[in-house]
DNA sequence: AGATATTTAGATAAAAAACTCTAAAATAAA
DNA sequence: TTTATTTTAGAGTTTTTTATCTAAATATCT
């Protein structure tokens, strides 16, 4: 569905809802340890995470990363927006470049459907809610971190 | 949702089922041409689908390539199997490997609601319900091939 | 048998995605 | 002001995916 950097930048911002706060950052290394992810890759996602107002970051000791935003205003949708763009929410289900509803390939109104509710699940979910739900034990984000 | 293989594979199916027949195949040059899909690399997926008892290839003048088994015998689910392998249907939405109905992350339950939706979609939709939306106009599967 | 047409198979190449490394810039703390 | 720590930036590598090329195998037709 979507790209490794998607699903890194998902885990990652999960992460630092999780374990920052309006006065303290969760350091990239943290991040990557816990949520294992490598690194440097995971670097340059939070850089485009930076570049596209999700996260906020500060250099130097007592440096990392926060979120830009309070937590329930970030919705899952627009991480996915900020990596892999909205694409994947607007493309034929079978590849047909020429698909769309005038010309509809003979799966275009049911995929159109579903695709349709899993962008309202995106779109409906914010870093609030998610937070909540690892906080009460509801789920999980990582092995350790709970 | 699928690779680049995975959707050639679908077009090169929905096509063979509109011009092959029991009497008569439908060569990979025709295919490749019709549905845009470079040839070389049809070949192999193609090859693919008949390793997977989807496909009935022959060589030689008149050869070419007709379905397996009648077009309500197969579903599309059948051809992402081939070549894409089921995987897609059975992965967390953010990525997580632990993510599991036990270990849910904080999308599990709505995503796998949704996953469950597209890969009945594939299941359900056969090769001759879709022969028969293109020619009753309904549809399309390429901008010549009709 | 010979000519022609088709799939099959294997090697190779190009492009994209995923990942790594190193050095510079910035900043807090000692 | 120096040191330590962290992000930023850019180049470079590896792996996977996508695509191409050539020759062999097979089958039809004359």
């Amino acid at each position: 569905m979507f790209s490794t950097s998607c699903h890194y930048g998902l885990q990652a911002m999960l992460y630092i809802a999780m374990h920052a706060s309006d006065e303290s950052n969760v350091e990239l290394k943290v991040v990557a340890k816990e949520q294992d992810i490598p690194r440097h890759f995971l670097s340059k996602i939070l850089q485009q995470l930076v570049k596209n107002d999700l996260l906020i970051s500060m250099k130097g000791p007592t440096g990392g990363f926060r979120l830009a935003r309070p937590p329930e205003k970030i919705t899952l949708i627009e991480i996915i927006a900020a990596i892999d763009g909205l694409g994947v929410f607007n493309k034929c289900g079978i590849g047909f470049k020429q698909c769309n509803d005038k010309n509809p390939c003979p799966i275009h109104d049911d995929y159109k459907k579903v695709r349709a509710e899993v962008e309202d699940l995106f779109k409906s979910k914010n870093l609030k809610e998610t937070v909540e739900d690892v906080k009460s034990g509801a789920s999980i984000i990582s092995i350790t971190g709970g």
